[in-house]
DNA sequence: GGAGTTCTACTAAATAATTAGTACTGTTGT
DNA sequence: ACAACAGTACTAATTATTTAGTAGAACTCC
């Protein structure tokens, strides 16, 4: 799987989000200042070839949609990232975020208990 | 603290892991093809200019060294990066991990050790 | 049935990132 | 003192990324 730029990114971040799309939805979710049409046509078209999305002929124009899941991205790019930071451990990392940001009462236990349900799979 | 291109950050992970290096030092330790002396250079110019290391004159040349700790920039970037693709929750991105990746019990067992242990500070 | 509108394909301009050359400065060993 | 060498500053070439224009196809609605 390829690795995708900033623009790229912001794209695939919204075509995640709803599903799937049309050049015209896409450009309505993006921030001001919105892109021209043909910069989102462009880079659908690069997506298209870096097997990140595919679309399909609807009415007279395309839909457009996510063909790698968004999990299967981040998962990859945390691993890349445990990789370079934390020697490749995953519980490096993780330790990392217990020791660095407050997480509040509650979270600490929803993620006890989500380790607990896990440990006895 | 702005972000760090891919480049850059070769060469800072080299300096986060040294501590402190000579040009000529930064080079060995990066992987085939080697870069051009002049091209370590001038990234440690723009490292510079970012605010990203300093240096000190020494011998004949200068040492270069890290302004920004690693941990900082590792911080920031996880939190940036949750804000993007887990609505700004670190629960939700740890829980991502959890479900996603196998750790084995030894390294759940820890964690929740250090859960615990931050959980009554 | 043609003026206006919407979309696509192709192309290209603008900007950012990466890589390294050249010229100069100082050091070293003889 | 000076040839050979190592480092630095300045500059420039190359490549990747981002942005969007232009032309043409197809539909739309008097």
């Amino acid at each position: 799987m390829k690795e995708l730029t900033k623009a790229e990114e912001q794209i695939m971040r919204v075509l995640w989000k709803q599903e799937k799309c049309l050049v015209r939805d896409i450009i309505n979710k993006l921030p001001d200042p919105k892109p021209a049409y043909n910069t989102v046509a462009t880079f659908l078209k690069i997506l298209e070839k870096k097997g990140f999305v595919d679309r399909k002929a609807i009415a007279n124009t395309y839909q457009y949609f996510p063909v790698v899941e968004k999990s299967k991205y981040t998962d990859q790019f945390l691993k890349g990232f445990a990789e370079k930071y934390f020697d490749g451990s995953l519980k490096k990392m993780m330790s990392f975020f217990i020791e660095k940001n407050n997480l509040d009462l509650n979270e600490f236990e929803e993620i006890q208990k989500l380790l607990n349900k896990k440990k006895n799979d």
